[in-house]
DNA sequence: GAGTTTGAAACT
DNA sequence: CAGTTTCAAACTC
């Protein structure tokens, strides 16, 4: 299976529901569909372990079932969002002092909620770490593990020596170990508040649109701290929003059309150029062409006098062109 | 709940 | 530094 995503919707807070969705097109593909959208590959990674055998390539964003190319479903990323889920409890917030586990006080269920702000903490999971590395939340957050679920926890009062000097050797591996990972949101009057990751996330394939990504997490959106590939966790205005939805409507036709004019919609068409790298192979002819028709659309649009102005066509075309080396960047990275 | 995916942290 | 492995959480079904 493999995927093809062109959606250039990004920041999912302020996306409209109305324009957020997706067309998708659905097309056999060696037995298998192809959605077409903008934007996002999975490449088929040999995920750790296996071999050789490439996995079938899965949509990240949304079930998307589309037989006929007019249904549109919702981005999962989105679908989460409106659930509105209860929030995530913001790491890297100060966090109260902690109580040093006294085990004959406060053996209440309200025990992991913060004592100032109740701020509630998750406990961990740890099994392999002791909770002495930075893997587990707890001591990354300079926190001691407690009602935790961890296994061999040495993240306690009773185990002293070994978590200091867990945390010395964190430290001299990155003196900033355990300052918060988010910049202050330093916004005194000079607007702009700049909240970043100070170290930025380095996602390739959740798009910055899970809580896989810390920038994502902390609900704040990627900078160019970031190394993201694919990255949709970025601030939009309404216009560029907007325009990013209508080139995605406009591909997604385009290619929906070279797709059911396709003779033998079972065959799979594959490059001419058929040189390609097995990484590239998704973009087949259909995409092709969607491709160039859309580019001659938006530059035809202008005699037509239905487009706007210049700097909107080229802005669009510019758009286009950064879609387009990002799944092309996307793809060539792995496989 | 089991199994998979993900990217930071750790390691080489 | 880059490539790889380990890890626990996020996510999917
Ligand atoms: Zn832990
Ligand atoms: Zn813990
Ligand atoms: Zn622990
Ligand atoms: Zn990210
Ligand atoms: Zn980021
Ligand atoms: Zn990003």
């Amino acid at each position: 299976m493999q995927y093809i995503k062109f959606v250039t919707a990004t920041n999912s807070e302020t996306l409209p529901t109305s324009a957020s969705t997706i067309t998708t097109v659905k097309t056999p593909v060696q037995a298998s569909p192809t959605n077409i959208v903008l934007s996002e590959i999975k490449p088929a990674a040999a995920s750790q372990g296996t071999a050789i055998a490439p996995k079938p390539l899965k949509n990240i964003a949304a079930k998307t079932t589309v037989t006929t190319g007019q249904v549109v479903m919702l981005p999962s990323y989105v679908q989460t969002q409106l659930n509105t889920k209860v929030p995530i409890p913001m790491r890297h917030t100060p966090v109260a002092k902690q109580v040093s586990p006294d085990t004959s006080v406060n053996i209440t269920p309200e025990a992991n909620l913060e004592s100032n702000g109740m701020r509630p903490r998750k406990p961990c999971n740890c099994t392999k770490s002791q909770c002495l590395k930075l893997y587990c939340d707890c001591f990354a957050n300079g926190e001691f593990c407690y009602m935790c679920n961890c296994m061999n926890c040495y993240n306690n009062l009773d185990n002293e020596d070994h978590r200091q000097r867990a945390i010395k050797t964190c430290l001299e591996r990155n003196p900033n170990a355990f300052r918060p990972k988010i910049g202050k949101a330093k916004d005194v009057s000079g607007d702009s508040s700049v909240r970043k990751h100070t170290k930025g996330c380095n996602c390739k394939r959740s798009g910055c649109l899970k809580n896989y990504c810390e920038c994502y997490e902390a609900k704040i959106a990627c900078s160019n701290n970031c190394k993201c590939v694919g990255c949709r966790n970025i601030e939009d205005s309404m216009e560029k929003k907007g325009m990013r939805n209508n080139l995605e409507d406009g591909f997604n036709q385009q290619l929906q059309g070279k797709m059911t004019q396709s003779k033998d919609p079972l065959q799979f068409r594959p490059r001419r150029t058929s040189n390609s790298r097995q990484a590239i192979n998704f973009i087949n002819d259909d995409v092709i062409e969607a491709t160039s028709q859309c580019m001659l659309t938006i530059s035809n649009s202008e005699e037509a006098g239905m487009q706007d102005d210049e700097v909107t066509k080229r802005q669009i075309i510019e758009e286009f062109g950064r879609c387009l080396k990002e799944i092309i960047d996307y793809s060539m990275l792995h496989n």
